[in-house]
RNA sequence: CGGGGUGUGGCUCAGCUUGGCUAGAGCGCUGCGUUCGGGACGCAGAGGUCGGAGGUUCAAAUCCUCUCACCCCGACCA
C-alpha cells in the first residue's frame, strides 16, 4: 500500500511555522489568519483588510444566509451610512449604549455641518424613521427587511474578525402588528442562525436569552447563539432582539389596526457579522493552521502532482483528466502543478490554508489506477480508485463536514461543567476552562460577582439546559435561572 | 481609556546596556542549473529614510521628548 511507506518515515515531523495553540492561543490565532492570508492589518487603527480568501469565506456565509432570509420572506434594502445625531437621541438607552463608540462627521465640503452625523453603529434609528413614513395600516405589515452593510464601532480593544472598528454584517429589521408575531420572528431568525452555523460552519451553538445586563441597548429581550472556541472561551455568534415598542414609540411607527385604533407597532432586529469567520477559525483550526468546513471553504480540494521530473508529463496528463471530472461535479478544486515548489512544501501550505481535502497523484498511483487522498481534519490518508474519484470526493467532503461538527460538539461537551458555587466555578475556569452551567438568582450583583471573581460572564440563559441548577452560585438562594457562564471574546 | 511590552529588508530576529568604520543573520524574493511521494540544493543577485517627528552631540538604530501602530492585562462591545 502506498500510504504505509510514507507513514513510516517522518509522520510527526511537520514544519512548525505557527505557534502551537496550547502554547499561546491568541498568538496562534494571529499567526494563522495572517499566514493563511485571510486578512492583513491596515494603516487605520483597528481596521483590517479582508484578503480574497477571508472575503470569500464571508461571501459564502452571505450566500448561505441570504438564501435563508429570502426563504423566510425577507427582502434586502440599503439605508444610509450616516445617521443624524438627533435620530440617535430619540431612544434613550440606545444613545447611552452606543455613544462612547461613535465616530462623527462634523465637517464636509469644507463647511461645518448644521447637525453632526454619526457613522452608523447599527441602523435601528434610521430604519425606524423610514418605517414610520412607510407604515400606515395593518395592511402594510409585517415589514421584513434585511440589510448587508458595514458598521463602525470605535472599540477600545480590537482583534481581527472578532472585534474591529469597522466590520461587515447583516442586520434584519422587521415590524409587526402584534407582540406575539414580533416575538415569533425573533425566535424564527435565531433558529435560522443556529441551523446555518451548525450545518454550514459546523459549529455547535447554545441558544438562549441574554441577561438584562448583556442586552442590546434599547431591546426588551436579546437572544443569542453562543459557541465555544478551542481555548474554552465563548463567542457570541449571532443575536436576535425583540425590541417591543421601544423603537416604534421613539420613531413614531404607528399603524391603524383592523379595529380602527392607531397603535404602535412591534419591531425586531437580528444580526451576524464577520465575527463568524473568527469563530470558524477558532473552533476548527489546529497547530498546522486553518481547518475549513467544506461547505464554506473557498477551495475544497487541492490536487497535487508528485514524482520525478521524467514522469511529470504523464502525471500531469492523468491529473488533468481526473480534474475535469471533479469540476463537472461542481466541486471547488484546483491543481497546483508549480514546479518551483516541492510536493512537501505544497502539503504544508494547503494545510495551513485549511483546504479540506488533498489529492495526490504520482507514478505509483497511475500504475495502480488510483489517487491518494488526505483529509485535512484528521490527517487520514486514503486511496481512491480512479473510476470512483468524483463520487468518493463528494462523499468525503460531506463526511468531513459532518465529522467536524461532531468533533466540535464533543469538544464543547467535554469542556462544559456544572458549578454549585463561585469557588467551584473559579477552580474550573482556572483549571480545565470552558463553559460553566450554574444557577443564578437573577440579581445583577450576583452576576457582577461572578465576573469579578472569575472573569467569566453570563453568556445566556439556555432554552434547553442539560439540567436545572437549583441554587444561585453566588448567594446560594433559590435560582431563578440556569445560566451558561464563560470567559468571552 | 488606564497598566505593561514591542517596533531594525517581505517574515523571525541580532546590534541599543557603554553613541563611532560600509547596519547584519536565517528564512523568503529574483535569475540559472540540478531536484521533486511531507517545507530540496548549488551558484549569482535584488532588497533597509532602523515606525514617525523633534532634540542632545563633531557623530544617533543606540541617549532624551513627543507621537503613531501592534501585542498582553483590565474597564466597554457583534
Amino acid at each position: 500500500m502506498v500510504a504505509s511507506d510514507i507513514d513510516k518515515n517522518k509522520e510527526k515531523e511537520f514544519v512548525q511555522e505557527i505557534t502551537a495553540q496550547e502554547d499561546d492561543f491568541s498568538r496562534w490565532y494571529r499567526e494563522t489568519i495572517q499566514k493563511a492570508e485571510l486578512m492583513d492589518y491596515s494603516p487605520v487603527r483597528g481596521c483590517i483588510v479582508f484578503r480574497p480568501d477571508g472575503y470569500e469565506i464571508w461571501e459564502r456565509i452571505q450566500a448561505g444566509l441570504d438564501r435563508r432570509f429570502k426563504e423566510t420572506g425577507h427582502r434586502n434594502a440599503y439605508f444610509p451610512l450616516f445617521i443624524p445625531e438627533s435620530f440617535l437621541e430619540k431612544e434613550k438607552e440606545h444613545v447611552e449604549g452606543f455613544n462612547p463608540e461613535l465616530p462623527w462627521v462634523t465637517e464636509a465640503g469644507g463647511e461645518k455641518l448644521e447637525e453632526r452625523l454619526a457613522i452608523r453603529p447599527t441602523s435601528e434609528t434610521i430604519i425606524g424613521y423610514m418605517y414610520s413614513q412607510w407604515i400606515k395600516s395593518y395592511r402594510d405589515l409585517p415589514v421584513l427587511i434585511n440589510q448587508w452593510a458595514n458598521v463602525v464601532r470605535w472599540e477600545k480593544r480590537t482583534l481581527p474578525f472578532l472585534r474591529t472598528s469597522e466590520f461587515l454584517w447583516q442586520e434584519g429589521h422587521t415590524v409587526h402588528a402584534t407582540e406575539e408575531e414580533a416575538r415569533e420572528e425573533t425566535m424564527k431568525m435565531l433558529e435560522v442562525y443556529r441551523e446555518f452555523v451548525e450545518n454550514e460552519l459546523a459549529i455547535p451553538v447554545i441558544k438562549g436569552r441574554k441577561t438584562p445586563s448583556e442586552r442590546f441597548a434599547g431591546a426588551v429581550d436579546t437572544y443569542s447563539i453562543e459557541a465555544m472556541m478551542k481555548n474554552g472561551w465563548a463567542l457570541q455568534s449571532g443575536t436576535s432582539h425583540y425590541l417591543g415598542q421601544n423603537f416604534s414609540r421613539a420613531f413614531d411607527i404607528k399603524f391603524l389596526d383592523k379595529d380602527n385604533v392607531l397603535k404602535y407597532a412591534y419591531t425586531t432586529s437580528w444580526g451576524v457579522s464577520t465575527r463568524l469567520i473568527g469563530a470558524v477559525i477558532m473552533v476548527h483550526g489546529d497547530d498546522r493552521g486553518l481547518v475549513l468546513p467544506p461547505a464554506i471553504a473557498p477551495l475544497q480540494v487541492i490536487f497535487i502532482p508528485v514524482g520525478p521530473a521524467k514522469r511529470r508529463g504523464e502525471v500531469l496528463a492523468r491529473l488533468e483528466s481526473l480534474l475535469s471530472g471533479l469540476k463537472e461535479k461542481g466541486l471547488r478544486v484546483r491543481a497546483d502543478d508549480r514546479e518551483e515548489y516541492s510536493p512537501g512544501w505544497k502539503f504544508n501550505e494547503y494545510e495551513l490554508r485549511g483546504v479540506p481535502l488533498r489529492l495526490e497523484i504520482g507514478p505509483r498511483d497511475i500504475e495502480n489506477r488510483q489517487v491518494t487522498a488526505v483529509r485535512r481534519d484528521t490527517g487520514e490518508k486514503l486511496v481512491i480508485g480512479e473510476d470512483r474519484l468524483p463520487g468518493e470526493v463528494e462523499r468525503l467532503l460531506k463526511e468531513i463536514q459532518a465529522d467536524m461538527f461532531r468533533r466540535a460538539k464533543e469538544f464543547a461537551a467535554a469542556h462544559s461543567h456544572r458549578a454549585q458555587d463561585l469557588e467551584e466555578a473559579a477552580a474550573i475556569l482556572e483549571g480545565p476552562g470552558g463553559f460553566i452551567l450554574a444557577g443564578w438568582c437573577g440579581a445583577e450583583g450576583c452576576e457582577q460577582a461572578v465576573k469579578e471573581r472569575t472573569k467569566a460572564t453570563a453568556r445566556n440563559i439556555p432554552f434547553s439546559p442539560p439540567e436545572e441548577m437549583p441554587h444561585c452560585l453566588v448567594c446560594g438562594s433559590r435560582a431563578a435561572h440556569t445560566v451558561w457562564f464563560a470567559r468571552a471574546y
